[in-house]
DNA sequence: GAACTATATAGCACATGTGCTATATCTGTT
DNA sequence: AACAGATATAGCACATGTGCTATATAGTTC
């Protein structure tokens, strides 16, 4: 029988970013006011998701990213306002 | 025996939002005169990865989104820089 | 048109995002 | 302490993102 093997394939999880967009994603919808409850409903995403995000467990699509965007009325390069590590040589 | 029944959840893919992120990633790769591969090469993705990405088929993670900012030395406001349809009313 | 490069499609396997539900922990407030 | 609201965890099922490989379809140059 064969022996059934995993290939190693690199998948990049930025735990950096993902990080540093869970902040920012806090930081606004706290000078929103709002809760992450609230934020879920006005989203359409679940609560759990909302706190995933916040907490850096998960890696979020875009669509996600996008919907909120839209719940907390702020556009993208906003929400975006932040230094992603890696990429200091960047002319700001 | 039971029937497996499918629940219906409802998931979001915003295919208005992953197009226009495509259209500015198409425009930001065209300007800095590279192509698919060379991308594909420098934010460590795979080729089959930037063509889904640039055909919309897809709806990218934040850390593929980070890699290809990164390797495409722009920030993340300037990648983002665009509308996201659904928020026009927004303060620019 | 042949050869070559660039882009798009396709199919598979695996990893993981997401919704849903439930529970746990944290944070006040009375 | 007890209660209540907010946030975090957990586990499951399903959908889908991703890498990899191969092939197909433009586009370009000779």
């Amino acid at each position: 029988m064969k022996t059934l093997q995993k290939v190693d394939r690199k998948l990049i999880f930025d735990s950096e970013g993902v990080k540093s967009f869970s902040i920012r994603l806090k930081k606004i919808r706290l000078r929103e006011g709002i809760t992450q409850s609230q934020l879920a409903f006005e989203s359409g995403l679940s609560l759990s998701q909302i706190a995933r995000i916040e907490t850096a467990r998960i890696n979020p699509t875009l669509s996600t990213v996008f919907a909120l965007a839209r719940a907390l009325h702020v556009t993208l390069p906003d929400l975006f306002n932040f230094e992603l590590s890696g990429s200091e040589d960047l002319i700001s």
